[in-house]
DNA sequence: ACAGATTTGTGCGTATGTATG
DNA sequence: CCATACATACGCACAAATCTG
């Protein structure tokens, strides 16, 4: 709420701006802590605009489920609080999210086999070119969708992936069915951009919005890459906690002490 | 540069959509590769828009000094690449990105004395109201500002921290002068949004821009939170890379080794 | 119950920016 | 460069719903 400066003919519609920051401003608290929005008249005096263009700004919002407005009474901020999504090397989607959500739950869009691309091929330790298992998910929590991923394996070794996943809509658990009793998290590259078109379609977002992708590389318990990930989070809907001091068994320390057992994970 | 469909009377105008998607597709590596873009009657096609949107887009870029366009010859990228930033236990600026930029540098904006917030006083383990010093600074990697960020120090023990970082022209040299021989990352939580019209400013963003926030708290070799900061990253310039293996000596385990000195922290 | 103030909802005319051909 | 179409932004006015004294 710092901020209020605008600018014109930037390529960016003045109401889309202001969207923008009521936006982000209800994201960090600053706005609307008490759920009412100052009055448009107010709005439009702060933002130095017409009453119009606060107004359009708000009708967006409205048709995002962020705000709601009541003739005579006032704008209203839907209350949504954004998930805190953990980074740790035991990196799990139902987990991480468990205690922040009544529900959630992962289901596939579609899956193929295809060549490795360079980059993938280098994640999962093949050769580019070498058939490789892509499968698309989306994962909701509360029923809302909260992100889309591309998960890549090795065809060679998980060639049933697709169909364990079908059986137990997790990856989690469909790895195990195909002989991975556990998996660690080795490296994530976090990067953030606007949504694509298909993401905005299948996320729910608007046009312009944000996303928060990570790059991950998991290794069973001999430290080979067993599944390689982009995962595209929406940013108003969920944010990425690392916890630097992570204790949770380390990959790298771990080859002299075998395989966890199961039940040996933290809750 | 999977997708190509463009959102009519979405309050962003078609150039500028043209413009980001040019821009995340040089980034990602997916345009350009050779250094040429396509020509503008073929990116028209592409995004069934008319020349002169295609055109206008290429402006913008231009003006950002992305591309450079020559007359007969086409458009061309101005090769610069995402830089990497490491998030670890020794989060370093210099250090971080020092093997990728030839110079890097900080400098402090403004600074001043205030009450703790409720969250800043969680982070640093006082109370809310307390005396806090914040910090604004700006960081540039090659003369190119890559992040923007506001730390905040207990200013009970760290009153003397404005005049050692100017001193320096870096937070760790002046936690060092101000008796801290060692910290570590204890917790960073990541979130993305649209840059505010200072950030843009200040980091010489385009409008709706993003930024990727980070919100970090480092400790001392005791485990005392030493230094809370939000920092700022053109989502353009910078990846953040998390190691989720990192085995620099853990804060936990580190008072039997002694302080680091300068120039033995990892290259 | 009432009047007046506040707040959102709606209509219309006009100027400028954006996109096409 | 021009003509056309539509989106955006502004200013003013007034209606409808709600709150306050």
């Amino acid at each position: 709420m710092r901020d209020k400066l605008l600018e014109r003919k930037s390529g960016v519609a003045l109401w889309r701006q202001i969207a923008d920051m009521i936006r982000s401003d209800i994201a960090s608290g600053a706005a609307g802590a008490d759920g009412k929005l100052p009055s448009e008249m107010k709005l439009a005096e702060r933002y130095r605009v017409n009453r119009h263009t606060v107004r359009s700004a708000i009708a967006s919002l409205e048709q995002e489920g962020v705000l709601r407005s009541e003739q005579g009474r006032g704008t209203f901020v839907r209350r949504r609080k954004r998930l805190s999504y953990p980074i740790t090397r035991r990196t799990r989607f139902s987990a991480g999210l468990g205690n922040q959500a009544g529900s959630t739950s992962t289901r596939m869009l579609e899956s193929h086999e295809e060549p490795a691309s360079e980059t993938v091929a280098d994640a999962l330790g093949i050769s580019a070119g070498d058939p490789a298992i892509r499968l698309e998910t989306i994962s909701d929590a509360d029923g809302v969708p909260v992100s889309r991923a591309t998960s890549w394996f090795d065809a060679t070794r998980f060639a049933d992936i697709r169909k364990t996943f079908e059986e137990h809509a997790s990856i989690t658990r469909a790895l195990a069915s195909c002989g991975v009793r556990d998996y660690m998290r080795r490296s994530t590259v976090v990067e953030a951009r606007h949504a694509s078109a298909e993401d905005i379609e299948l996320l729910g977002l608007s046009a312009g919005a944000i996303v928060l992708v990570t790059r991950a590389i998991n290794v069973d318990a001999e430290g080979k890459p067993v599944h390689y990930s982009e995962t595209r989070f929406a940013a108003d809907r969920v944010e990425l906690k690392i916890d630097n001091d992570d204790q949770t068994a380390p990959t790298s320390a771990r080859s002299d002490k075998g395989p966890l057992e199961p039940g040996r994970h933290r809750p």
